[in-house]
DNA sequence: CCATTAAGAGTGT
DNA sequence: ACACTCTTAATGG
């Protein structure tokens, strides 16, 4: 371990390889530097590439701190938040394997606006801004690729604001169970996703009594089922009904 | 394995 | 928002 470097280790040559092969080798079809692979300059990005390993709970980019790189997540689930005034979290967003972390303080920004919390046991690839910016002027289609993902997440954002200004409660928490089913999926009719209702008031907007009532007020009208944590959607084609006026665009 | 305890889910005010 | 009860999960002997 050297000094500034405590939570990520240094590598040896052969590590080095390994890592390099880990890349190339990488299955995970979403990763932008896994797709540009094969363009020229991106050889020295891979190298220096950190694989760190993150644990349920804990927080890898704190909101304020000077950016340092970039994360890439490998594997794992995230929840990307900025923390409001009272100290309550707003979640900006979920992430899942392939999604990029921490891109708003890559730039001309000097410190993250968000803070980032893993849900389970998560692998992170960490690129520095440096090699990364230095890497982005040589390659087009990576920066390309870049400008896209940008632009999709400002598009997302812009979808976002409407959300959460325009909709009522009930249709905030039902867009919040439909944005976690599209993105986590649901495994023997529960998501597949252990979130508190604490959690889906943050992505909501809401309290947590409200998304409970909520909760209850589907669950008796059969959209919904709970068991413990567990949630699942029972009739995922009357919620979508429910908040289709708002985003026709979004069905998928 | 059971008992204790802590955390989170519900509900009424 | 707060206070309270109930349920479930975690801990430890």
């Amino acid at each position: 371990m050297r000094e500034g470097t405590n939570h990520i280790s240094t590598y040896t040559e052969q590590q080095d390889k390994l890592l390099d092969s880990a890349c190339g080798n990488c299955t995970n079809q979403n990763c932008l530097i896994q797709k540009n692979i094969n363009t020229p300059n991106i050889g020295k990005l891979v190298k220096a590439r950190k694989e760190i390993k993150c644990k349920k709970g804990q927080q890898f980019i704190m909101e304020g701190a000077s950016v340092t790189g970039l994360f890439f997540l490998l594997s794992g689930k995230v929840k990307v938040l900025r923390t409001g005034l009272h100290g309550k979290e707003q979640i900006v967003r979920f992430a899942t394997p392939g999604e990029i972390i921490g891109h708003r303080g890559f730039g001309t920004e000097e410190t993250y606006p968000i803070s980032a919390i893993a849900l389970v046991d998560c692998t992170l690839c960490y690129f520095s801004k440096e090699l990364l910016q230095e890497t982005l002027r040589e390659t087009p289609s990576l920066t390309y690729d870049f400008m896209l993902f940008y632009a999709n997440e400002l598009n997302r954002s812009e979808i976002r604001v409407k959300s959460l200004s325009q909709m009522t409660v009930r249709e905030r928490v039902i867009d919040t169970l439909l944005y976690i089913n599209r993105k986590f999926g649901q495994t023997n009719g529960y998501f597949s996703l252990l979130l508190s209702r604490r959690e889906y008031a943050d992505y909501a907007g809401t309290t947590e009594e409200q998304v409970i009532r909520m909760f209850s007020i589907l669950k008796k009208e059969g959209l919904l089922t709970t068991k413990g944590k567990r949630i699942g959607i029972s009739n995922i084609t009357l919620l979508k009904k429910e908040i289709s006026e708002h985003n026709f665009y979004l069905d998928s």
